[in-house]
Parts: structure tokens; C-alpha cells; sequence
DNA sequence: GTTCTAGAAC
DNA sequence: GTTCTAGAAC
């Protein structure tokens, strides 16, 4: 009987067999250090993945960094191919780790995606910028969305806000390009996230309607009107029947001219560009 | 969120 | 014929 004495590492992330027909079993299972994995059946081929787990890892005390800020859309190239998926473990739904929907819980964990990062918030530039300048602004302390948001976030949205504000400060190109703060109405991504976004969406990730309504209508909202709804609320009123607004025609956010598909709205956008 | 692709639109 | 969108799958 074969074993493998996993002290070294962390957590094993997945079980999968090559045969496809077996596919359903691959599975996630985390170990701890000092337990034990036998391999007690040889007659499948799996393989063995390791990661290092990260999710304890805490911001140090009053590590504040800001890195020399790079164009987003020259990097997308260097970003690290998506997370291998794995089949959620019987039971669980689509938000478990591992999820499309949770990647950010991973990118903000690593470290070669901050751009800066401080006692309770950190920012990645987004994987798929939608603009020449596109980061996301994330705390560290986990709220899935804008409904979680209560009074006692105020604070944190504040500096959230703040920390956004920085970043645009510290653009080289933030006398030529305007930019814009907000949050989806309704993210795709969990765990909440401030959009900082240049005004020139000026970018090949930039791909359909949905990319573009999402943030030039009410779909996309200021990080400021969130933080006036929480002050005067103490909870973030998202407008019924917003996800219809992704459905928009493709209006131009500068002059309002309507285009009738994206390739004509992109040669369109050309015309705006800063000289 | 992205990718892929059928079929609508041109 | 090609271009483009929109929905399924991941």
C-alpha cells in the first residue's frame, strides 16, 4: 500500500481521476499538517494537486503599499490562468470555494494581484479590465454583497472610498483620463467590491452588452450614493428590476449617441479618446 | 465572471 | 457568405 506523509503542506485541493467516466468523483478535500494520505486503490490514475492555503494569512500591522502603477490592459496576458475547476463535494451548491463566483476570495489572497493593501482593505487590478484602468477595491473582512451592507460599514466604504481615491491620485495618466467609483448592483463576483474604473473603456476585454451597461447605467452605482444609502438607511436600497437594465441599448456615457452593436460602439468610443 | 457556439442579423 | 449576439455551460 502506497502513502504519502503530507507534513509539509497545508491542504490538498483535488482528488481527479482521468477516466471520465469516473469523473463524479473528483472531490476537495483539505487535510491538515501531520495527517496522512493513503492511496489505496491503484487501478486509478489520480492526480494529486497542492496548494498552499492562504486564508489565514492577515494583512500586517500598518502595511501600506502602493505599486508602480502599470496600464491594466498591457497585463492581462500576465495574469495566472484560472484556478483548475473542481466539482463542488456532494450537497453543496454553486457558492462553494472553488466557484467562478468566489474568485476574488482568491485574488485578493495573492499577493503577485495586490497593488496595495493596508490594515482592512486590499487592491487587485481586476483580470478582466474593462478600461485602460481598472481596479478593485476589497476588504479583507468578508461581506458577500451590497444586501449585507448595514450602518456599521459606513467606516469601511468610507476608506474604501479613500483607498479608490488614491489610486486614481497615483495614475499616471489621471490628468488626461476620468474616472469613475461604484459597485454593481447586482456582482457577479462575491464578496463586495468598489470598481475603479477609467472613463475610456478602452479595452479588448471590453466584449458585450452586459460589460457595458454594467457600468454606464444605474446598474453601476457610486460609491457614494452606496455610503449616503447606508447613512440615511442603514442598509442599501438596490433598485427592483436592475439586472433588466443590462438589456439597455449600448448608449455612448459621453455623448449619448446610441450604437447598434459593440464593434460600432468601440470605433465610436475611439472618438473619445484623449488625444 | 469567462468561453463557446448556434443561429439571428446583415 | 460573414458578423454579431445571446444563452448554456463552466
Amino acid at each position: 500500500m502506497m502513502w504519502l506523509w503530507a507534513k509539509a503542506i497545508r491542504s490538498l485541493v483535488c482528488l481527479t481521476s482521468h477516466k471520465p467516466n469516473v469523473a463524479h468523483l473528483c472531490k476537495q478535500v483539505s487535510i491538515k499538517p501531520g495527517q496522512r494520505l493513503y492511496m489505496v486503490n491503484q487501478q486509478y490514475p489520480y492526480s494529486v494537486k497542492f496548494t498552499e492555503d492562504t486564508s489565514r494569512s492577515k494583512p500586517s500591522k500598518r502595511a501600506q503599499q502602493i505599486q508602480s502603477p502599470t496600464k491594466t490592459t498591457a497585463d492581462v496576458s500576465d495574469s495566472p490562468p484560472p484556478p483548475k475547476k473542481t466539482t463542488p463535494p456532494a450537497g453543496e451548491k454553486s457558492e462553494s470555494a472553488g466557484h467562478w463566483s468566489q474568485g476574488l476570495k482568491a485574488s485578493m489572497q495573492d499577493p503577485k494581484m495586490q497593488v496595495y493593501k493596508d490594515d482592512s482593505v486590499v487592491v487587485i487590478k481586476d483580470k478582466y479590465p474593462k478600461a485602460r484602468y481598472h481596479w478593485l477595491v476589497l476588504p479583507w473582512q468578508s461581506i458577500s454583497s451590497l444586501k449585507a451592507l448595514r450602518s456599521e460599514h459606513v467606516e469601511l466604504l468610507k476608506h474604501m472610498q479613500r483607498v479608490a481615491d488614491q489610486m486614481v491620485e497615483q495614475c499616471p495618466d489621471a490628468h488626461k483620463l476620468s474616472f469613475r467609483l461604484g459597485y454593481h448592483a447586482i456582482p457577479s463576483m462575491s464578496h463586495v467590491h468598489l470598481h475603479v474604473i477609467s472613463q475610456d473603456f478602452d479595452s479588448p476585454c471590453l466584449k458585450n452588452k452586459k460589460h457595458w451597461n454594467s457600468f454606464t447605467t444605474d446598474y453601476f452605482v457610486e460609491s457614494q450614493d452606496v455610503i449616503s444609502m447606508l447613512e440615511h438607511d442603514g442598509k442599501v436600497q438596490v433598485k427592483e428590476g436592475a439586472g433588466e437594465l443590462l438589456k439597455l441599448p449600448l448608449r455612448c456615457h459621453v455623448c449619448g449617441k446610441e450604437q447598434t452593436t459593440i464593434p460600432k460602439l468601440k470605433d465610436h468610443l475611439k472618438t473619445h479618446l484623449p488625444s
